[in-house]
DNA sequence: TTGTACGCGTTATCAG
DNA sequence: CTGATAACGCGTACAA
């Protein structure tokens, strides 16, 4: 009885893909020899004429292995998932791009999803990555708490954060982050050096991790100069949007007076721009900005941005590499790697200005 | 401290996957019972007390289907791939993310790679999805030929192009575009209205569809106004990018004399204003500059860039509107969207200078 | 070195 | 409406 034979109830499938029987069969082998004479693993306890005859036979029929069956056998589909929350957010394609690039040099697919910040939605999708029994699971997106590790945890599936960190504790996770808190500090470092004195911060949302190490870092880099962070002027944006950062500048501009601010985000920056020039403020000339991510084409907008760089593709891919490492042996030691960052000195920084207008 | 790092009575490590036999056990009925319970499409099958039984059953063990061996059976895998040529160039991701929001939505896991634009890169990552059993494929990458068609032909998996389109008579396969050729008459048309006669058009790589079309488009724009398209200067740059375009830019400059310059991609734009700032020459005062796509921030640069704006996310969201179509239904005709594009007047274009320097 | 036998977890079919 | 049974395609102890 041939594979190839319609079988009764399946509607009649457009490609009789070819089994590994008939590539047995067309070798004049059995089909476990086929098995191991293909995997790589096991090609050395098969004669090398056999060995050769039956690669022939797969190439003539055009056979491909099917991954689900062979996944629901040795438990592993040889895919691994990645949780992202906001894909049109610049940072992420570098990073994905990174990771998918390493993984499928290793051979595993990847498989990709949107959270958009949703913890349901975020939840949701781990299921259904659990269903299709991903290898492991890159989260950048757990910024909802722990939810997603409990998770990943309930399922048995290897994960690691990127571009975020658990609350110290639930270190059960590695995780490969930026290193904010001396970030923000090489941006402070540069305001000061320029005679910077009133320099205010526009924070991330509360809550996200990077958010609160660059707000720590930022207070630590005044404190190590003497200066009294708690008079610095000090808001959180709503979001890691333009938006949310032309609300919050806004609301800083009415506040105190300064002469500089260390934004927390190149996205936040945009609005901090526009809330600017809306105050009749010119950037640098008026107030530096400095921005942080120094994510795609910020070089390229008016003035060019002052930021702090991350190395999103280093992230990725270590990511991916320390992933596959666990994977491979779960009783790895849990890693916390911080990525250095380096300051960008475009234009929108300049010493201060003592005839600017107001704020 | 984790919820789930200890559950009371069972023992730690590798999670203990339910199967689905485990639940049947624990609601007291058969295998297939359960199957036809949980499966909506059978749920009719069953009485309301067993289904109720067998969801309680199977909440209680946190049983999870596994779509392997699901897949291994119904030869579906609820998986769909795509291939993007470079995710780090910024029309991708809006695609992406309409596209696995709406495949997330109807229940699909999305696979996804970067061919790199390398023809063999791209056979062997359709030959995985194909290994994978992706039930549909979603190719934002066929710039090299039908090699990746013939692919998708041979292992029976439909297929879908976006952003791109084979040439006339390879129409087995359904493409959604941008209408590339009326796009670039808009921004022809807005050169001419404002008085510009010597416009030159910076093109795409030779062989892209995308070029192709706005090259042609261009062309047939100036004839309609009684120009001679062959007068025009027109080169090709070598890629889709900041240096090709810099590069191409730089030898149009060189050559006869123009006003005002037609891009055919945004990012050659970025090239082509370093370019013109190399040459002494000032992008809308001396030169007036227009981009096609309409990328994120490209209204941030300086100037903001005048260009024709694509619906990204339209294309990634009908792409798979219809590849779910034809999956459901393989004898559908096959479609040829062109999404209508816009032209966004921003600060790169003005009248013509009679007192700008040489070009 | 190769063949045999079985199981991975699910669904389709047929019998009751 | 439900139970029993047989695939789906492959990997792997175990036997030969």
């Amino acid at each position: 009885m041939s594979s190839s034979d319609s079988i009764p109830g399946l509607p009649p499938g457009p490609a009789p893909r070819a089994t590994i029987a008939d590539v047995a069969r067309e070798a004049g082998v059995h089909a476990s020899t086929v098995s191991r004479a293909l995997n790589p693993a096991t090609r050395g306890m098969v004669t090398e004429g056999v060995a050769q005859r039956v690669a022939e036979a797969a190439e003539r029929l055009g056979w491909r292995p099917s991954a689900l069956a062979a996944g629901l056998r040795t438990r592993k589909s040889r895919t691994i998932g990645i949780l992202v929350p906001d894909l049109v957010n610049p940072i992420f394609p570098p990073i994905l791009h990174a990771v998918e690039t390493l993984l499928a040099g290793q051979g595993y697919a990847t498989l990709m999803a949107n959270t958009a910040n949703d913890p349901a939605r975020e939840a949701l999708l781990i299921e259904r990555m659990a269903t299709h029994l991903v290898d492991g699971l890159m989260l950048a997106s757990a910024a909802a708490g722990t939810g997603a590790l409990d998770l990943c945890a309930r399922f048995g599936i290897p994960a690691v954060l990127i571009n975020r960190r658990m609350p110290a504790g639930c270190g059960a996770t590695s995780a490969v982050t930026n290193d904010d808190h001396g970030g923000i500090g090489l941006a402070v470092a540069h305001l000061l050096a320029l005679g910077h004195r009133r320099i205010a911060h526009l924070a991330g949302p509360e809550g996200i991790s990077t958010a609160m190490d660059r707000l720590s870092g930022f207070r630590d880099a005044l404190a190590a100069q003497g200066l009294d962070p708690d008079a610095a002027p000090i808001l959180h944006a709503g979001a890691y949007t333009a938006a949310a950062g032309q609300a919050a500048m806004a609301a800083l501009l009415a506040g105190p007076r300064f002469t500089a601010v260390a934004v927390a985000n190149d996205m936040l920056c945009l609005g901090t721009y526009d809330a600017l020039a809306a105050a009749g403020l010119r950037v640098a000339a008026d107030v530096s900005v400095t921005g942080f991510n120094d994510m795609p084409f910020v070089d390229r907008i008016c003035p060019a941005l002052t930021t702090v760089r991350i190395q999103h593709a280093a992230m990725g891919r270590q990511a991916a590499e320390i992933l596959l490492a666990e994977m491979a042996d779960p009783a790895l030691p849990r890693r916390d790697i911080r990525l250095v960052p380096e300051l960008v000195c475009r234009a929108s920084t300049a010493p201060p200005n003592p005839d600017a207008p107001c704020p």
